[in-house]
DNA sequence: ACCTGAACACCGTTCAAGT
DNA sequence: ACCTGAACACCGTTCAAGT
């Protein structure tokens, strides 16, 4: 009964020559201003082969079709995100549980915000198509990332770091993409954002 | 820079007639059908149409768009949740502080449970159209009938209801959704949904 | 190894004609 | 008042031909 929909599209070839590298650079460069400027539902080969100065044709040998082209962009974007919390997660490693949580918040907070309108494009772009395989991906490595800091906090001895991170991860990020997508003014983000964090810090100290 | 979009898009004319009523109605049940079994990619206006029973033209006469007509499904569902939760918030006044927050999450736990498959189809059907408007008027309502609900609380007294509101229903609703787009096993749902409830009961308690 | 762009199938949308 | 469906413009995708 799930929908039936063809596994997660792969770029189609590897650029092996330096401006076959630039050209699949160029394509996604493209891609993501068109996003931007025009919405998703204006997105066509047509306009991104032209706006990127190469030939519809040149794009299919990169991308088997278009979800593949906004799957990859979208996979570039998580990847890079992941990078940063891993980041985080190692540096706060040792501290205590209050400033990690503080940290892993204002983190992806951050990674948010300072880009709004790409966050948004792309989480517009990404939607109709399935992307449940890089959402897992991206909470495997943030979960793990997260699990590893807890373990190391010297005031947390006795609680078990995995359901633990799988709480927070899940409260933390979940909470910020809806303050995202609702239309909250900078006092109420700025507000939310605190409360958030004392939230998390009162049940860390709970039990 | 923002992206240049139409106007939401509004259902071109109300259905006069019964057999209208009939054709609109045929029409939704035909798009959410073929979103559960097919996905939004293979969702095309002629095979709404054919599944509907009716041509291509009457679905032009109702909404004014392919785009129209997700939007209008769309609105469709969260009414009739955003009428769940207000039920919920109406029938909770006076009670503990705690026991709402408990009701609270339910109530959209179970919302977002009970079908599953409806919830994940129209999530990915709105999300490559600008349903900031949808989001914005059904948290409006959500928030509005938290901050009365919490306003009755006997164990409430002192704090203010209008951002205590916002904060909870930002992360209660958030972390579902979140909770939601992972894959996420039974138990691990459940132990979560546990957490959030604690986490958020914890919060009320403190200060 | 990489690029081109005309050609094809199909989808969203319209509108003259019907009941 | 409501419905039909051929017709049109445009988009995704391919592939024979080029460098």
């Amino acid at each position: 009964m799930a929908p039936t929909e063809k596994a997660p599209p792969k770029p189609r070839k590897e650029p092996r020559q330096a401006r076959a590298k630039v050209t699949v650079d160029a394509i996604f460069e493209a891609t993501l201003q068109l996003l931007l400027t025009d919405g998703p539902r204006r997105l066509t080969t047509t306009r991104v082969a032209h706006r990127a100065g190469v030939s519809v044709g040149t794009m299919y040998q990169y991308f088997p079709n278009k979800e593949a082209l906004i799957f990859a962009l979208n996979a570039r974007y998580l990847d890079a995100l992941a990078e940063r919390i891993e980041t985080v997660c190692r540096n706060m490693a040792g501290s205590r549980a209050e400033a990690m949580v503080a940290a892993l918040i204002d983190c992806y907070w951050q990674a948010k915000t300072e880009r709004a309108d790409v966050t948004r494009a792309l989480y517009r772009s990404v939607a109709e198509l399935d992307n449940s395989s890089l959402i897992e991906a991206f909470a495997e490595r943030v979960d793990t990332a997260t699990q590893a800091m807890l373990a190391s906090a010297p005031d947390l001895a006795g609680r078990e770091a995995t359901p633990l991170a799988l709480t927070l991860v899940t409260v933390i990020f979940g909470t910020v993409r809806n303050a995202f997508e609702r239309g909250l003014s900078p006092a109420e983000v700025a507000h939310l954002k605190g409360e958030l964090c004392s939230m998390c810090q009162v049940y860390l100290r709970a039990r």
